[in-house]
DNA sequence: GACGTGATTGTA
DNA sequence: ACAATCACGTCC
C-alpha cells in the first residue's frame, strides 16, 4: 500500500506482528534496532530504519511514567495491549512516540528515539527544514516532528493508523550498544537505551552529546552581525 | 550553557 | 487553585 515513486523500499519486509511487542522491553527494545518505520500522516509516506531505542518497565521503573503512582489518565495507556501507539507531549514543545510492549495490564513500553531516513526523504527534509539528513531525526522530539506524529495517534494500533514497523527484508545483524537512559532524573543509572553501534544517526554516544562537531567550532569571529533583538 | 513551552501531576 | 516537573530542541 502507498507505493511511493522514486524511493527504494527494498529493504522493508513484511509487518512486525503485534506479538512482537508481547515480551519485556528490555527484549523488544534491541531488537526494534534495523527494522523500519513507517508513517503515512498527513497523507504522506515517511520512515526509516530505527537505530536507537529505550526500554521503560512497569512500577518498579523510577524512569517510567508508570512509577510508584500506579494508572493516571496520562499512562494508562501504557497498561494496553502490545503494539500500541504511545504518544505524549512535554516541554511544551514535543511529541515522543513509544511502542507498547508486554501484555495487557502490564505497563511496558519502549520510546523510538531515533531514525536513519530511508524513505519519503523529500517530506522528512520538508518537515524538518534546514538540517542536514543525519539530523532529520536523531532524537525523540525530532523524529516525531519529522513524521508528522502528535496526539491523534496517541492509543492508536500499529498497522491500524498511520504507524507501522516493518522487518528488514536484508538481513541486518547490527552491532547493539548500550548505555544508559536519556534525560532522566530519575533511573538514568539502568543500562536501558539501545542503540547501533556505528550509526551516524543517533542522538548521541555512549556518552555526551552528539558528535556532530559543529557547536565545538563556533568561534565568535562573526560579531558585528548583530541581529534583532532576543 | 540557558531558556522556551504547556500538559500532567501531586500538593495545598 | 498552585508549583514543580518534564523520556527535548534550539540558539547564544
Amino acid at each position: 500500500m502507498g507505493e511511493v515513486p522514486g524511493v527504494a523500499k527494498a529493504h522493508v519486509g513484511g509487518q512486525l506482528p503485534l506479538s512482537f511487542f508481547d515480551r519485556d522491553p528490555r527484549e523488544v527494545a534491541p531488537d526494534l534496532l534495523g527494522a523500519i518505520l513507517v508513517s503515512t500522516a498527513g497523507g504522506a509516506v515517511a520512515g526509516g530504519i530505527i537505530v536507537e531505542t529505550e526500554a521503560y518497565l512497569g512500577a518498579h521503573d523510577p524512569g517510567s511514567h508508570a512509577a510508584t503512582h500506579g494508572m493516571t489518565p496520562r499512562n494508562a495507556v501504557m497498561y494496553g495491549p502490545p503494539g500500541t501507539v504511545y504518544v505524549y507531549f512535554t516541554y511544551g514543545n514535543h511529541y515522543m512516540l513509544n511502542l507498547i510492549c508486554g501484555p495487557e495490564g502490564e505497563a511496558g513500553g519502549v520510546l523510538i528515539r531515533a531514525l536513519e531516513p530511508t524513505i519519503g526523504l523529500d517530506t522528512l527534509r520538508s518537515r524538518r527544514a534546514g538540517r542536514p539528513d543525519r539530523e532529520l531525526a536523531n532524537g525523540p522530539g525530532k523524529l516525531a516532528a519529522a513524521l508528522g506524529i502528535d496526539l491523534t495517534h496517541n492509543r492508536t494500533t500499529l498497522g491500524e493508523g498511520d504507524l507501522v514497523v516493518y522487518d528488514s527484508a536484508v538481513p541486518s545483524d547490527p552491532v547493539v550498544e548500550t548505555s544508559g537512559r536519556v534525560g532522566l532524573s530519575a533511573g538514568h543509572e539502568l543500562e536501558l537505551r539501545y542503540f547501533v553501534a556505528d550509526s551516524s544517526h543517533v542522538s548521541r554516544g555512549r556518552t555526551g552529546p552528539p558528535r556532530t562537531g559543529r557547536a565545538r567550532r563556533a568561534t565568535h569571529a562573526r560579531e558585528g552581525a548583530h541581529d534583532e533583538t532576543r
